[in-house]
DNA sequence: TCTGGGGTCCTAGGACCC
DNA sequence: TCTGGGGTCCTAGGACCC
């Protein structure tokens, strides 16, 4: 905790399905929900309008769908959201070089570090107020709220506070009282099985908390939650905000649409994901030694296998290989049915100490597994419900609804208002995917994400 | 037609080393 | 000879976040 409010928190509102609404007028004020729109999707972000109809991000698309059955369902457009994401992270770093990006949507700034001097209220309100204004004219007019305060957790709860689309500065020396009525749940980092523990104890909200003493905190959460529990409940922290920490861990993941009980059909999947994932891992110019291996089961279980290597690599052929190897290792589990299979690398560095026998070892050890292309992925192929989309005739447009061979456009932009519907053969040539503005992605972040 | 796809951090036990 | 302690690396699982 500092002594005056020098840390700000940012989060735009409902950021994936804003940017949608942004560019296609005819979805502004109805209800938008962004995620998983397959049999098992989950909801990533549902707009205003649809949290009202009791939608929430993480719920389950089919029950969205009962809830909102007028909505409309997009699969998401990330390059569209990095762009916008790049875009507020440039407007905070002219507030403070000290920039610590959570996700594309949100972030920390230490504005102790950087060209602002008046951190009064008066001053913090007016700073707060014109970082909201623009953020709203440099994307196009995404909201965001802002929470300024003596610490990240501070500044975070004000945040919260502020939405939607709101600006809430904490007053120095007000913290601890502010805080104690306020449910443990609110508190990032307290989740349903430490909120379930906390009760046990009859600790229901932050004054519970203080109330509680340390040794059966520590007893029922552990030395260190206790403590770090024990400190939030006074308000005390000290995090600093730290930019540009680099990725740990770089991962894929798939849900199938039915659960596989044989390792001969997920062996290609496995492959596949290793190779996608020794993909990215050369784009970003590293080299892991950890490959893991994540199975979820019918039964919600999670299993993972990991191999560290003695060499650090980034091909294919290995990685695949390996992810092939730890799927074999856990081959007894598969007949119980797969749901969800992933590869993940950590363990980075950024020179290549590939230790040959390894790869050998893998190739000789392990038959070859052909490495489907990664189109596989969308099987349905090309479009997407909520994908740009451009026709010769009638000009850029998105995806509306896809049928077995048909397409249906809605030709709008966000300069246009709302335009008219079209319906095209999937295979119309005058049709296309608008190209995508990903900016070159070394700082990309987490992909996929809830608001 | 129950429950995504990224990530981060922590814990706990065993191997191994000094 | 009858019993150490610290540190690091590795693995598996779990909680949590957006």
């Amino acid at each position: 905790m500092r002594p005056e409010a020098s840390i700000l928190h940012l989060d735009l509102d409902a950021f994936f399905a804003s940017v949608e609404q942004r560019d296609k007028p005819s979805l502004r004020g109805k209800p938008v929900i962004v995620g998983g729109i397959s049999g098992r999707g989950v909801v990533s972000t549902a707009s205003y309008e649809a949290r009202r109809l009791g939608v929430h991000s993480a719920m389950p698309t089919h029950e969205a769908r009962r809830l909102a059955p007028n909505a409309a369902y997009l699969s998401g457009r990330f390059g569209a959201y990095r762009v916008a994401s790049r875009q507020v992270m440039g407007i905070l770093r002219q507030l403070s070089p000290l920039v610590e990006p959570l996700s594309l949507d949100e972030a920390f700034v230490d504005l102790a570090a950087g060209h602002v001097t008046d951190l009064s209220m008066e001053g913090l309100r007016q700073l707060g107020a014109e970082t909201r204004r623009r953020v709203r004219e440099v994307t196009g007019g995404l909201a965001a709220s802002v929470g300024i305060g003596s610490s990240k957790f501070m500044a975070k709860l004000a945040c919260e506070e502020a939405k939607p689309d709101g600006l809430v500065v904490v007053e120095p020396g007000t913290e601890a009282d502010r805080i104690l009525l306020l449910n443990v749940r609110a508190i990032p980092g307290v989740g349903p099985a430490t909120a379930e523990r906390l009760l046990r104890l009859g600790v229901r909200t932050v004054a519970d908390l203080r109330q509680a003493t340390p040794t059966e905190l520590r007893r029922e959460l552990g030395n260190n939650t206790a403590d770090w529990l024990n400190d939030l409940a006074y308000a005390r922290d000290d995090r600093r905000v730290s930019p540009e920490r680099g990725a740990k861990s770089i991962s894929m993941e798939d849900t199938f649409a039915v659960d596989y009980t044989k390792v001969d059909e997920l062996e290609p999947m496995a492959a596949r994901d290793g190779a996608l994932v020794a993909q990215r891992l050369r784009k970003a110019g590293l080299f892991a030694r950890t490959v893991t291996l994540k199975l979820r089961l019918a039964d919600f279980s999670i299993h993972t296998r990991s191999r560290t290597l003695l060499g650090a690599v980034d091909s294919d052929e290995t990685i695949s290989g390996v992810a092939v190897s730890l799927l074999r290792d856990q081959a007894y589990l598969v007949p119980q049915g797969v749901r969800l299979l992933g590869v993940g690398v950590s363990g980075f560095t950024t020179e290549a100490q590939e230790a040959l026998f390894e790869v050998s070892a893998v190739r000789s050890d392990e038959s070859r597994v052909e490495i489907p292309q990664a189109t596989v992925r969308h099987p349905q192929g090309g479009y997407r419900p909520g994908d740009d989309v451009t026709h010769d005739e009638y000009g850029p447009g998105w995806v509306w609804g896809v049928g077995l061979d048909l397409v249906t456009v809605r030709f709008e932009t966000a300069q246009t208002g709302p335009g008219p519907i079209r319906t095209f053969a999937k295979t119309d040539p005058l049709l296309r995917p608008t190209p995508v503005l990903v900016p070159d992605d070394r700082d990309s972040g987490p992909g996929w994400l809830e608001e």
